[in-house]
DNA sequence: CGCCGAGTTGAACTGAATCAAGAAACGTGG
DNA sequence: CCACGTTTCTTGATTCAGTTCAACTCGGCG
């Protein structure tokens, strides 16, 4: 599953990829289990083999905002703090039971600098995300309460039926009342 | 410069530093430019030694939204059509006389393979913009077109009093004379 | 059976869009 | 250096999508 995931990014040979995964660990988690609270320093990077995550944020007033839903076959981290061993401004939180692959940032440094392809994957892993953070925007801006729940129809199909409406409210940046007009 | 730039991610040595500009061309280029014109296959990744460019995409009404700004020290391109060799959505057009070095797809290929630390350099400049892109999400998600503009003037000081407030409205979702009275 | 979280519905309110017109700034050529 | 056209910016009046607040429904679960 991990396997055929990396392996679509690049061609790994058995030898590698072995070592790749024997630095990954499987985490089972559950629903409400929250991995990262907000103004902690994200430790891990995670792959959701089976199940759905999602990152947010509070506001002041104390309302959490959905910032992104982490499907199955997805890298799941707090990507600054991560990197940059920073402190979080996210919450990571799983939305369902869960089958996780986790990596400590220092067996991923040990990785990345061994073998160039991981170096490489990491940039694909972003270069998709960024290509999607791009289209969130572009679907936020400018564009109604309507439009943004068909982007979310379309980009995230599998995932819109699985989740609570107000955390979808917030990821799309309206509130659940308004979603729940809609939707009707 | 862009040898500054680059040494605050990467420690290369004058050796690698010198190839890998050797790779890169000069240009010239001025106001009201356009490097890109959506739909086309954006051949060249930029980097912006001294000026400001913008990206933008047209709605279906006609009105041209910005997308990002490129200030100085900035790399700048249509991510997903130069990486991915795929038609641009967004249009690349110069906005004050700037100067700027370009490097095509291929030589960054030939780099890329060459040296681990360009890859690396790479996915460090991947990781930079997703956190300044994420920003402006939550910048604009839930927020007041007030606050939006706050976020501007915190995220992109020197840069919002070159520009037409027409590009930065749209580039915070907001329209111009709503931005023209906030101003105020 | 009654509680509790999640979702729905209604009515009043409001921030920002829209439409329209005028003022200011810019640059280009005579 | 001024006149003219173009672009950019400001201001006003109206309208509307979406928020807010509050009450109510529904389904699951102890």
């Amino acid at each position: 599953m991990i396997r055929d995931y990396l392996l679509e990014f690049i061609p790994f040979s058995d030898e590698e990829l072995n070592d790749i995964l024997s630095h990954f660990e499987k985490e089972c988690v559950q629903k409400n289990d929250v991995l990262i609270v907000g103004g902690q320093i994200c430790k891990k990077l995670y792959f959701v083999e089976q199940g759905i995550g999602r990152s947010y944020y509070l506001k002041q007033d104390g309302k959490d905002i959905t910032q992104w839903f982490f499907g199955d076959g997805k890298f799941m981290t707090s990507a600054d703090s991560f990197f940059q061993h920073t402190p979080s401004i996210y919450y990571l939180e799983i939305l369902e039971d869960s089958v996780l692959h986790s990596i400590s940032k220092e067996k991923l440094d040990i990785l990345l600098g061994k073998y160039h392809k991981v170096e490489k994957l990491i940039r694909l892993v972003f270069l998709e995300i960024l290509t999607q953070v791009f289209h969130k925007l572009n679907a936020i801006q400018f564009h109604t309460a309507k439009e943004r729940y068909d982007y979310m129809l379309a980009e995230l199909p599998d995932i819109s039926y699985r989740i609570p409406l107000g955390h979808i409210a917030s990821y799309l940046g309206i509130t659940q009342e308004t979603l729940s007009r809609i939707r009707k």
